[in-house]
DNA sequence: TTACCTTATCCATCGATAAG
DNA sequence: CTTATCGATGGATAAGGTAA
């Protein structure tokens, strides 16, 4: 429950529309430090905490560095967009101001009005190149991540080149760093509580932090203000007086995103602040939530590649190199499930897992700019296929589908044999088969019956427990 | 440590203008 | 007519500074 304070009361009605309890995502990466609350000057920004160094080097034809709520806002909108539609293309909007209103942000124009300045912030964070580096003093290794938010930006809502088309399909080309950022880090948020708290960048940004920070957190810790300070305040420095002032604002902010975020155990206490384990912002029945909490960092998949899974070093380090962190996770939960689940038995639990891995949970997410090859592998695909039935199927499957999760997985099955009631496909491998079984069987055999309406059963076998099922006979599967 | 101040940002609103 | 952008204004509030 959120509890609004009188202030808040009458602008709470404005967006009576809203869902209580939309779940929004940001990136954790943009968590950890923060960016500028009020206009800096240089064209460089850069900001420590711990080990977490983030630096932003600002175009000056676009303004320069993006600063205050608003990009908070984009950013936060921006990494929601991209975990619902894991799609590095972001649609904005029709128009400037149909954006802003979907963003809650209340639309003028002028000098000081909303749309001028909304603008320049755009341009100035699509314009920006974010660095994040971690830092592990431990070994001397170096992680650093260059985010650039933006590949090419096409901002349409400029009146001297108005054209109705475009207005449409306006859409930014995100930058695959930050869009694997987002992916393999996010953190959810209430999008309501970043309505509420939008009039402070400093309490948002203490929103995100303390929604993350929840997130993991397992037993009482206590942060000084002075660590908070290195965090969170932008332009104050260590002198007493400043200390003293980013003191007193900063538990002016906590107090209002306490109000929204009120599960949140915090003490505020004179020397800094004590945060008690507590529930998350968003609520535990939300699946989305469930899997948040099992996020594995990088060095947890490294660990977990390395002990659970046994494989070599050289491998582990190769697959990380290739894949995308949430494609690892995902194939990791995926096996572990497998494994759980009715005590399933797997011969060879690290090639399953490579398998998996390799032919990837998410198809979607795979580069879409083989169009023209994907059609012409599809073509020659269904060319080799002799059998009329098979291949009809194969077509109604086709239309039904996107051509990356056709080539995922229809083209990674054949038909086997062919009786009256009953069609048997031989998979690739065991995982194909699991997820075709799982995702997928009931289209299968819904495409069959309109083909064949006598067609009751459809049975799937993958090559290796096929071949050792039958023995001697030999298989021939078209590669 | 406190109260007070300046500057910049933010918000709501009005009216003007243009396009469909 | 509706819808969207622009310009201006006044008042509110946040960030950061200063004097006592």
């Amino acid at each position: 429950m959120i509890r609004l304070t009188k202030d808040y009361t009458h602008k709470k009605s404005l967006t009576v529309q809203e869902e209580p309890q939309d779940i929004g995502y940001i990136a954790r990466a943009l968590v950890s430090a923060s960016l500028p609350h009020s206009k800096p000057k240089g064209l460089v920004y850069k900001r420590q905490c711990n080990n977490f160094t983030l630096s932003i080097i600002g175009n000056d034809e676009a303004g320069g560095i993006p600063y205050g709520s608003y990009p908070r806002i984009i950013l936060s909108w921006l990494s929601t967009e991209v975990f619902k539609n894991k799609s590095r293309e972001i649609i904005l909007g029709k128009s400037l101001s149909n954006f802003m209103k979907n963003l809650g942000i209340s639309v003028s124009g002028g000098k000081w009005g909303t749309l001028s300045r909304f603008k320049d912030q755009m341009c100035r964070l699509f314009a920006s190149t974010i660095t994040c580096t971690y830092h592990d003093a431990s070994n001397g290794k170096f992680i650093s991540t260059k985010i650039s938010i933006a590949d090419k930006t096409r901002v349409f809502w400029n009146p001297e080149n108005f054209d109705n088309i475009d207005v449409f399909n306006s859409k930014i080309l995100l930058g695959e760093e930050f869009y694997n950022e987002i992916l393999s880090n996010p953190v959810p948020i209430d999008i309501e509580a970043v309505q509420i708290l939008k009039d402070s960048s400093l309490a948002l940004d203490i929103y995100f932090w303390l929604t993350y920070r929840m997130s993991y957190l397992k037993k009482p810790i206590l942060l000084n203000f002075e660590t908070l300070q290195s965090q969170f305040g932008a332009g104050y420095t260590t002198s007493r007086h400043h200390k003293y002032e980013f003191k007193r604002k900063f538990i002016l902010q906590l107090e209002k995103v306490l109000e929204v975020y009120n599960e949140a155990n915090v003490n505020i206490l004179d020397s800094g602040i004590l945060l008690s384990p507590s529930n998350t912002h968003i609520r535990m029945s939300d699946s989305i939530k469930d899997k948040n909490q099992t996020i594995i960092e990088q060095d947890d998949l490294y660990h977990s590649l390395k002990n659970d899974f046994s494989l070599p070093e050289k491998q582990i380090l190769n697959l990380l190199d290739t894949y995308e962190k949430s494609i690892i996770r995902n194939a990791i939960e995926h096996t572990v499930e497998r494994l759980n689940y009715n005590n399933t038995k797997i011969n060879n639990i690290t090639a399953y897992l490579i398998s998996a891995i390799k032919n990837s949970l998410s198809p979607s997410t795979h580069t879409l700019e083989h169009n023209e090859n994907n059609k012409q592998d599809i073509d020659l695909f269904l060319q080799s296929i002799d059998n009329d039935h098979e291949k009809q199927v194969l077509l109604v499957l086709l239309k039904q589908y996107d051509i990356p999760i056709f080539k995922s997985w229809f083209m990674k099955m054949r038909v086997d044999t062919i009786t009256e009631r009953e069609v048997v496909y031989v998979c690739k491998t065991d995982f194909i088969k699991e997820y075709l079984l799982d995702h997928y069987k009931e289209d299968i055999l819904y495409a069959w019956k309109q083909v064949c309406p006598s067609l009751e059963n459809c049975i799937f076998h993958s090559i290796r427990n096929y071949a050792s099922r039958l023995e001697e006979e030999s298989i021939c599967i078209n590669s």
